[in-house]
DNA sequence: GGTCTCCTCTAGAGCGCTCTAGTACCTTGA
DNA sequence: TCAAGGTACTAGAGCGCTCTAGAGGAGACC
């Protein structure tokens, strides 16, 4: 603990025997030295142990190169989107700083916490905030907001296209031979009234009828709708999200009803869970690295004033067939 | 987007009348103003919807005031100290920045971009990181492991007592009437060797024989062991941590196996998966909260150089008991 | 009245960087 | 010979804070 301080810039400099200025100049990669200079300069930092300071960095230059994301530590969808993040950020040159929403840590905290980093861009895949709110926060910055709808005409929205994710489970069933289909919803989660009108018009394409049980984003969700589709199940089941399938398929194997056997389950987001090889669910893929990819390019598009088309940006999903769908018996 | 560059302490103290030390000193709450002045100036500040800059109070503050957290983004109880810290940073003054370890983003990298923010500490939760540079990172400022082991002697560990907790497992389970009890241990994961060694003595001290399965962290771990168990099944199975006990239990309950009828399960870290209604594990409890704070306590004690009497702490566990355990037919 | 102390407040020097403006030097070409 | 146009480099002004040193008054005490 406690050596003396790091190296700076300024270090760097006196040994190199250049200016502070041409350092920086090295440092960044930028032209404007010439090729051994950039040698020795780069040789001097890296022995001095030489790393920028991010503060002063930030605090100096024009345009700040951070990007504020908030997520939900314990949803594995956000992991996977923070991960994307992250990679497409550095492709960019930009650095990417997280933001945790927590019990106790609402969004809005962690957005002012992004705000006061005096971060360029705001990326959400956090909860969503109030809509006043939410427009105002996108005149201060330019906001994106990731998997999820958003009513604020301000902001930009990356996500994929949920009734088109329902669409297709509900083909694949119905190809499967399944009928008697039942969707378990997301409650007022986001994307969960898309999906479940999704659900309810594709099954009135192919004539069936619609039933949907109450759900939420939860496992605890999940297996509570699993009891209450217990005494009459259908012949398949689509929950909101995976986390809902995996606390459904657990009540359903526990109490004797097989999957994919005698109910076909699908879940939704194709997260790290769903790949897990001794559930291999069948599951709507959101493609978690694309639109991580797009998000930042569109916040890259907005700092630099680029021309951008369409607020909007709706990816189509498609459907992983795993282990947990079959024909009916 | 983009409005004005948003307020700064000068804009606060030009409106007030007063100097812009004088804000600094309202706005960070230290003595030095009288009460009307402070009314007045926080007034003002609320009224321009001032919010003190982060990056420039970072440069310019002699103590940093930030903590640095290395977390992997996909471990529930990784998410439950993350959310600990924060309050528990929150409560002492100070701030939090997360840096994330993924799958092309190691340890160290986690760990070079905390430092390029001049941290005032270091909280590792994430995998931990090759000895003699754990000890390097050391020497530049105050280390704390959490929830495991380390070979360093430069850095504070936070954890948990992995035998007493294994103890307190098996005591459990035998006081039930058990006597083959399995542990699915957790390969080279952080803390798998001490619950091996644990399970092992305290199986010893029943006079009973201990049978360790081959398991790791994830769920497919734990699922893999069931496999591996299935032809000759224990009465009891303790294993390495909740995850692998979720898929541990899954393929149990999947081929017949009732839990906790035919086999008990005891998981370990008490995560919110633990919790949940469905599956309502019995497991031991890491505390993820008191080690939080403990954490803190100690990051800030290394700081304001406070006396510290032990390098390591050690939390004494405690048994959670669920639905997963009961006694053996 | 003088001086000591306490309280409130201010001036101004950094923190480590980026970036604009400009200097010095080297080629070219008329 | 000198202007024009490069390229390689430097000086120095910030960015928005914190913090030290010290100024200016008011009161207390002798």
């Amino acid at each position: 603990m406690n050596a003396s301080r790091p190296p700076t810039l300024e270090d760097v400099a006196a040994r190199a025997g250049v200016s502070r200025a041409l350092v920086s100049i090295v440092v960044r990669g930028v032209p404007g030295a010439s090729e051994p200079t950039r040698q020795r300069v780069l040789e001097v930092a890296d022995e001095l142990g030489y790393r920028p300071d991010s503060r002063a960095r930030l605090l100096a230059g024009r345009r700040s190169r951070l990007l504020g994301v908030t997520l939900a530590l314990d949803h594995p969808f956000h992991a996977d989107l923070a991960e994307g993040l992250y990679s497409a950020a550095e492709r960019h040159g930009y650095e990417v700083v997280l933001s945790a929403v927590t019990r106790d840590r609402n969004s809005r905290r962690a957005i002012d916490t992004l705000l006061d980093y005096r971060c360029a861009a705001a990326l959400l895949i956090g909860p969503p905030v109030r809509e006043p709110w939410l427009s105002a926060l996108a005149e201060r910055l330019p906001v994106i907001v990731l998997g999820q709808r958003s009513r604020s005409r301000a902001v930009d929205v990356i996500r994929t296209a949920d009734e088109a994710g329902m669409r297709l489970a509900v083909d694949h069933l119905v190809a499967l031979g399944h009928g008697e289909i039942a969707h378990v919803d997301g409650a007022r989660g986001p994307g969960a009234a898309a999906r479940r009108g999704g659900y309810r018009s594709a099954m009135r394409r192919h004539d069936l009828t619609p039933r949907v049980v109450a759900g939420g984003p939860a496992e605890e969700d999940g297996a509570a709708a699993a009891r209450a589709l217990h005494t009459a199940p259908p012949t398949a089941v689509l929950t909101y999200n995976d986390r809902c399938a995996v606390g459904l398929l657990d009540v359903f194997v526990r109490s004797g009803i097989a999957v994919p056997g005698t109910v076909s389950v699908v879940g939704y987001d194709d997260s790290q869970v769903a790949r897990l090889p001794y559930l291999r669910l069948t599951t709507v893929s959101q493609d978690a690295a694309q639109l991580a990819t797009l998000a930042v390019r569109r916040a890259v598009a907005r700092l630099e004033h680029e021309p951008v088309s369409e607020r909007e940006l709706v990816l189509t999903p498609h459907l992983v067939v795993r282990g947990t769908t079959a024909p009916p018996r």
